[in-house]
DNA sequence: TTACCAGACATTGTTAACAATCTATAATCA
DNA sequence: TGATTATAGATTGTTAACAATGTCTGGTAA
């Protein structure tokens, strides 16, 4: 009889996470440990933990002293961070394409015309986390696990860059670029696939604008109960 | 004046790391708290902030109620793991053929004279550091802290892999491939550098048996004082 | 006004005691 | 003998109190 524990830590971890994606907490927010006691209501020793979870995603800097803070990407960190999402979806991308059966196809498809919907009735939240989840699932897709985490972080990171560096401009990835990849994966052109990709991040990439400054945040309990 | 602080956790998570990659510890050793406690002379709440960092480093599975063991990957695991290996040090590899300056070739030669001595003198510990110090050298001539940072946590992998399931046959990087790739990248030539990386990583991956079984082990103290 | 300092307040870090769970030993029964 | 169950010990999980550090306010003096 299994127990099927649901930890409290991966919960916190998992919000935290979740609100990261969502753009719903910016760079730069404190993460107190009363705070996130009183919201998530438990022990602060579970926070603390959770807390040094989330420094191992790197999505989290920890001060000693000063407290846990969302981590600010510095343009470095962008430029890296792209970087490294090219070398790995790459490889995810070569890897669905070989290896998307039926199902997942129609699971792209479906995902393509949810990320319509979003865009039509003008839903950013829902169109920012319909976005980042088609690359995710281009990785589940992919079905390399490893690789598969390592984008789930780098589409975090991800996230905070474009939150912090390009408020106004390319701040969804453009609809038509993923379509154009699904097709090629159906198609099961791999080049194709693998070109269009490539250009695809580096359209997200050129629409950091390291000008712009970061404006700071506060609302950590909105950010996290909002959903 | 600066505290130049040394917190106690990452002394903790820095002593597995290293006695991982060393192969010292071996898949499967239970992390007991108390244990760690002694070793390190430290409370036991330090012990548990450290596990689940390494828990993050996913070198470490964290059993509700049942304690920390050193991880033991699968032979799934082991193909994913050197498939990211290649997508990452593909990328890690063009970057240093780019960017390698005087001080670098100068490096990468000394560490190859290294690699010869130790294995000249059948030190099988250091050589089996030295052979993995090789792949980090090259993610820091790449200058990408993001590739590194991941690099970092597969070569981890990889020693609990091919301490797993690789036991007598090609433990060790050899050593003439590490050579060739350094002339390749001295001599700024990409296409020979990539194909020679990959070549290695190949050869690492086929020397893994997938038929030997896992020898459990003891001796947490003996393998983290050791150095 | 501005710079500096002292104190009160809030937050993080540390520790120990207690509770819950698991594991290993030994006794019981078929 | 072999399997099952009780019990004792060890290990992990939880909590609260206390200590150390950082932050902020208000006041003072140049």
């Amino acid at each position: 009889m299994e127990t099927m524990d649901k930890p409290l830590e991966t919960l916190i971890v998992d919000s935290i996470l979740d609100a990261i994606a969502d753009q719903r907490l910016r760079a730069g927010t404190k993460l107190g440990e009363q705070a996130l006691s009183d919201i998530f209501d438990c022990n602060r020793a579970h926070v603390r933990r959770a807390l040094s979870m989330l420094t191992g995603w790197q999505v989290v800097d920890h001060l000693p002293n000063r407290g846990a803070y969302v981590a600010t990407p510095t343009p470095q960190d962008a430029r890296d961070v792209f970087q490294a999402r090219r070398a790995i979806e790459t490889t995810i991308c070569r890897n669905a394409v070989r290896l998307a059966d039926a199902q997942d196809l129609a699971d792209l498809q479906a995902h393509l015309a949810a990320e319509d919907a979003a865009r039509g009735q003008d839903n950013r939240p829902v169109a920012i986390r319909l976005s980042r989840g088609f690359h995710i699932l281009l990785a589940r897709i992919g079905r390399n696990p490893v690789l598969a985490r390592y984008l789930d972080e780098l589409t975090m990171r991800s996230s905070l860059i474009i939150g912090l560096y390009a408020q106004g401009h390319a701040t969804l990835c453009a609809e038509d670029e993923h379509a154009g990849i699904v097709a090629a994966i159906a198609a099961r052109d791999e080049g194709r696939a693998l070109s269009l990709l490539d250009t695809h991040l580096r359209h997200i990439e050129a629409g950091i604008r390291f000008d712009d400054a970061l404006p700071v945040t506060g609302a950590l309990s909105a950010a996290l109960r909002g959903r």
